[in-house]
DNA sequence: GCGCTTCTGTGACAACTGTCACGATCCAAA
DNA sequence: TTTGGATCGTGACAGTTGTCACAGAAGCGC
């Protein structure tokens, strides 16, 4: 990584002002988090909200005996509303991030969020803006989970996924969507038959294809 | 209602400063509402933001087909972060709120919200903190409509409407019980007749008696 | 190829939930 | 008192999901 972080201020958040990007510049710093890495955990202290600005990260959430559940992902140029939230008085996270893929943040110190969001109108139209944003998938989240049955919260987590790597072919065994939709594998190893029988996606090992959602 | 805005603001919300308690007399309305009124629906466009000041107000979600969702309350001295962060871009209400019993509020034009964030720090702190708040609520819905069976769901709803309501007499029917859980009517009957076999409750016509959900 | 691990397929079964049908009970208005 | 609507109880049944057991298939290192 040899990019320095007034690069990627110019190139990822060109809409901050001029002040604002000297602080980050000041007082963030870069940080690159290699695949399957785990972020943030459930639990953990906070003292720095990342700014995503390359990669593809994945939020959980879990509960006390382990069983997960994936919210949402966070793409480039977002942070992570959830944990800013967290950050206002105990700064304990409420959820889990892992990256997906090799994904590069802007590191902010917490300190700083509260005086920024008072001082530049670019960063409290960010913040505002993420709020909004994750306030949306947390709940779509929940219509998924309370209104839909299991067949077709996978058809949105295939598409979700399919969007957010950008390509028709996920790289991803059943044990772990199981996992992420809070089911278990041979529920979604029947489901994803059944899907392919409709000619949807194509299963393969380690591999699923998609080929049309909407049949 | 022979209460003024200004003995209002005194009394329910004395952190907010002086200039913005002018502001708030100057542009918002008290306003009451009756039990049983929606006082928001799904896909209505907001124009005013609603501080309760006095009464109960339940929020839930509802999708296409008329399916509810009972999310949280919303008590005195509360706001609505969703029915904010809704205000953003487009103004429409993602979320139901009906009152459950007489309620009182101060409506507040959407268009002032935003110069209030950066004009006044005790209106900034209010916003980030209801923010914070319903994030948590959301979160906690998550956890329960994702990792519990019904018979915990319905626990941790009776213990809820206790607490909203100051009461461990609930007075309503399983009807309206299924419906807020997204259940039917006869599954939460079943599970009802089984906590009062337990001794955790007492079931009667259109009321229940909440003894110790701790059993 | 051989052996090992990981991943997937499948049948049997149980638990939970949702649905239907019907009857019983309660309450209030006529 | 009678009637009708709302509420509640319950048994039967079906669909979905979770669990267990085990077999087969694919990939990988030796």
């Amino acid at each position: 990584m040899d990019t320095t972080i007034e690069q990627v201020i110019e190139e990822y958040f060109p809409q901050f002002e001029g002040a604002l990007k000297e602080e980050i510049i000041k007082w963030g710093y870069l940080k690159k988090f290699d695949p399957n890495v785990q972020i943030m955990d459930v639990g953990q202290t906070i003292s720095n909200i990342p700014l995503i600005y390359e990669g593809n990260v994945k939020i959980f959430r879990e509960d006390e005996d382990g069983n997960e559940l994936f919210l949402y992902y966070l793409e480039s140029g977002e942070s992570c509303a959830i944990s800013m939230v967290c950050s206002g008085r105990e700064r304990i996270s409420k959820i889990k991030a892992v990256a997906i893929e090799t994904s590069y943040a802007i590191m902010i110190p917490l300190e700083y969020m509260d005086a920024w969001m008072q001082q530049y109108k670019s960063w409290y139209y960010f913040v505002l803006e993420t709020y909004q944003h994750r306030m949306d998938e947390l709940l779509y989240s929940i219509d998924n989970i309370a209104f839909k049955k299991m067949d077709e919260r996978l058809l949105a987590y295939l598409r979700k996924n399919a969007e957010a790597q950008n390509s028709w072919e996920l790289n991803t065994n059943h044990q772990t969507i199981a996992t992420e939709l809070n089911s278990s594998r041979e529920v979604i190893s029947r489901l994803l038959k059944k899907l392919e029988q409709r000619g949807a996606i194509k299963v393969s090992r380690n591999k699923i294809t998609i080929i049309d959602l909407f049949v």
